[in-house]
This record gives structure tokens, sequence and C-alpha cells, in this order.
DNA sequence: GGTAAATGAATGAATGTCCATTCATTCTCG
DNA sequence: CGAGAATGAATGGACATTCATTCATTTACC
């Protein structure tokens, strides 16, 4: 019987040899010899390497979503809500890099079949950062100047963004501790020092 | 002669090949196509197909780094310099779509030559962030308890995501000017709504 | 000035390689 | 034993790169 064992084998598998070549330098026996089958084997659970690559987004990433979204849904509070999402989403990425990796890569490219992906799955995670930001504008505790269009993105960007040096071999420099609160004061309460407030 | 408009011309051609279908999809009839010459004369001007990117990243990427540290080098306020550096990297990019398209893409490639290019021309860019958060925390406007080199990432990577929209073919949501205003503020002075302390 | 030779930029068809995908065959296990 | 799973060698198409050839322009010489 075609296992789901063997699905998942070859999605990790995959996953790690996209993470490390990208797709297009990624060949169908590199994956079959990651995950110890035969290059044919791989076409008995996947349409094409393209497939594959939509399947890992997919399935990986929509883990993912699915938890932040969760653990989200029923804080009422939005300070609270943006502060779960950080660290949820950092962590994340932090213990699945070749996931992050995969997704830093893939996700920007200008294939017309990821960016209807993009466009799904992934728009909708995005959204819930401007959620987020429109019920703490509710609440009063957020600013009402800002556009929650725009602070979405720069949000994302900021966390992917930080994400991406965790991929790339060598040291990491700050902690997943760090990161986290840092990325929260700064989108708190922004660079600048505030000689009439406290600290926040 | 080998004219220098040539160059030029294939340089801007792959520019615009590149974005649209991404370099591994992109190919070298394309590109001959599109800048009016036959496959061959390309390897009259370009090594391979590999030299071009690294070349439009270069030469492309690179006029705009240096047109960016010029108009800083020589303002005193880390305010300001900020607010030059987010208003040019934005005007550049919103003038240059294919190139921001590109930058988007190939940046992240994990391929060995594209990450030693971004560790040298583009890592002395992302490091013009971090030196402008310690200037102006030298200057005591800046808070002293942000990390400068978690912030440089976390705001080259808004900047970037932001932009990344402005690609994505479609609607233009947010005008150039709001979205700089917008980056701006919530940079300064975060999300929350300061009860104590006035606008920024 | 005018003719002939030399140059080298430009061309694009031909080549060779790479690799996704297929499928005839073998294996496995109920 | 038989049906479905697995194998991996063979196929075919795509495409980067090469290179023999063309031809416009420049140089050399009378």
């Amino acid at each position: 019987m075609k296992s789901i064992d063997k699905h998942n084998k070859i999605i990790l598998s995959a996953t790690k040899v996209f993470a490390k070549k990208g797709f297009f330098n990624a060949r169908i026996s590199d994956i079959a010899k990651e995950a110890k089958v035969a290059d044919g084997t791989i076409y008995l659970y996947f349409n094409n390497k393209f497939d594959i690559l939509i399947s890992v987004l997919e399935e990986e990433i929509g883990k993912i979503i699915e938890q932040i979204k969760r653990a989200i849904e029923n804080e009422p509070d939005a300070k609270t809500m943006l502060e779960i999402f950080v660290t949820k989403h950092l962590s994340a990425m932090k213990n699945n890099k070749h996931l992050a990796e995969v997704i830093h890569m893939e996700l920007r490219q200008s294939d017309r079949l990821v960016k209807e992906y993009r466009n799904n799955t992934f728009r909708s995670y995005i959204n819930l950062i401007s959620e987020i930001i429109q019920r703490g504008q509710e609440q009063k505790i957020f600013r009402q100047d800002i556009a929650p269009g725009i602070a979405k993105r720069a949000f994302f960007g900021a966390l992917d963004e930080v994400t991406r040096v965790w991929t790339d071999a060598n040291v990491t420099h700050y902690t997943l501790e760090e990161t986290t609160e840092q990325i929260l004061a700064l989108f708190r309460s922004g660079l600048l020092a505030s000689p009439a407030a406290g600290k926040n």
C-alpha cells in the first residue's frame, strides 16, 4: 500500500533538498536519494516536480498557519495577540529551518503557480496581522493613524528577514527570545526615545 | 567596437526578462530577443547566463546604494538620515520595478555565487541602517535598548516586503508618499497609542 | 582618392549535456 | 499466486553554449 509515511518522507526530503539547492537546482534524483526511494517512486506520490514544491508549501506552512490561528482566535487583547503571533512565527521558523529557507526562496518566485498559491493560503496568513492591528485600533490601544494594510506587510517583512539570517549557515548572533523581544519592542514603541512617556 | 550601449541594452533586457520569468525560467534567447541581438552576441559581452545576473545586481543595485550612501553621509541628524534612507529606497524601487522584482527573487537564491554577492555589496547596504541606528543612539534620540543588529534586518525586511506588492501586477493600493510616511511613523513611534507622550 | 586586405562584431544553426518523466520489469506480501 | 508497490534504466525535450561564417568598417598602400 502506498503509505502516508512515504509521502511524508518525500515531503521532508524535498524540503531539505529545496532548502539546500533551491527548486530549480534540485534534482528529482536528489530528493529520491535523500528519501531513500527510487526516482520513479516519487511519481507514485506526486504528479511532477512542481507538485512536490506546492505540497511542501501547502502542508508544512499550512500546519503553522493553523496553529497560530488557533492560538490567537480566543485571545481578547490585541497586544497579546501580536505577542503570540511573533512568538509562534519565530519559533516555528527556528524549529524548521529547512522550511523557513524554502519559504524565503520559493515564495518569491515569479512563477504563475507559486503566485496563485501565495494569493490564497499565504494571503490569509498575512491578513491575520492586519486583523490584529484593526482589533487593537478598535480597542484604542493601537494608534489610529497607522494603516493596517501597510503595517501588516512591514511586520511580516521584518519577521521574515530577521528569520533569514538563521538559515545563513554560520553563527546565530541573537537568540530566539532576544529576537522576539526586540521585534516586539520595535513594533510596539518604535525607535524614538520618548523623553515624556515612561518606558513600555 | 563592442559598444557600452549594447552592454547596457542587454543588462536592461535581462532585468526585464528575469523579473518576468525568474532567472531559471529565463532563456538566453528571450534576453537576446528582448535586446534585439542574436543569441551569440550575448556571449561577446558576458561569460555566461549567471554572469548576466550578477552584472544586473552589481551594476543596477550598486548605483542605488551609492546614491543613498552619498545622500546620507553628510547629514548630522540620525532621524533625518533614516528619513532619507526610506525615501530614497522606496522611490528607487518604485521607479525600477523590474529591478525590484529581481532583487526580491534572486537575492534569496541559495546559490553559492548569489550568496557571495549578498555578502559583499549588499551587506554594506543593510549595515547602513544599523550605522544610522547607532548614530541615533549616540545622539540619545533613539532608544538605547534596541539592538541595531536586529533592527537593521527588521527595517530592511519591512521596506522590502512593502515594495513587493508594487511588483505584483494589479493595483497599487498605497502611494509612494503614503507608504513612506507609514513606514517612518511605524518605526519611529511604533503601534502603541501613547496616552502620556504627545504625538511625534 | 581609390582599391584591396584585415579586422572583429554579429549571427544563428548545430552541439552536447542535463534531467524530468516514463514504463517494462522486479519485488513484496496477503 | 496475483495485484499493487517499487525500481532504475531509457527516453526525449529543453536550452546554454559554441563556432564557422558573414559583412560592415577600418586600415594600408599605391
